[in-house]
DNA sequence: TTTCTCACA
DNA sequence: TGTGAGAA
């Protein structure tokens, strides 16, 4: 099928299919004129993407992680197990946890200068109620 | 319709 | 990570 083919069936643009290819997460094969071709297999590819996307892996390891999962009769996604695939998932795990961390005191910076200011405007308000 | 590239958020 | 525009 051609890139608008698969565009439709998976609802993802055609501009962002030839983004996962440049990124080396779909590799179509090309027809004479230049056209990529893809396969029923790259439906299920475009949903794992999106998955692990969604994950928030990035398309590194992403790229890597792909070929270490197949389809569960049309619709889950199960890791069949690759050298390397728990590390991976474990160190972004890690990554993810240290950014939240580093979210974590963003928000606390920002919410001691928010009670602040409002202080400054308002001296018999109560403090701000943080969602935390 | 599709390709690619540049620029941008 | 993802998009828009322009030219072929």
């Amino acid at each position: 099928m051609k890139i608008g083919d698969l565009a439709r069936e998976t609802g993802v643009s055609r501009r962002l299919l030839r983004y996962y290819e440049e990124q080396g997460l779909l590799r179509p094969r090309r027809l004479p004129n230049g056209y990529r071709e893809y396969t029923e297999a790259d439906v299920a590819g475009v949903r794992h993407i999106r998955a692990m996307l969604a994950a928030g892996l990035p398309t590194a390891v992403i790229a890597r992680l792909l070929d270490c999962v197949h389809d569960d009769d049309g619709e889950r996604m199960v890791p069949t197990g690759c050298p390397g695939m728990v590390t991976d998932l474990r160190h972004e795990q890690q990554r993810i946890a240290a950014e939240i961390d580093r979210l974590r005191t963003s928000q606390q910076a920002l919410d001691t200068m928010l009670t602040s200011a409002l202080r400054q405007r308002d001296p018999h308000s109560t403090p701000a109620s943080n969602r935390s």
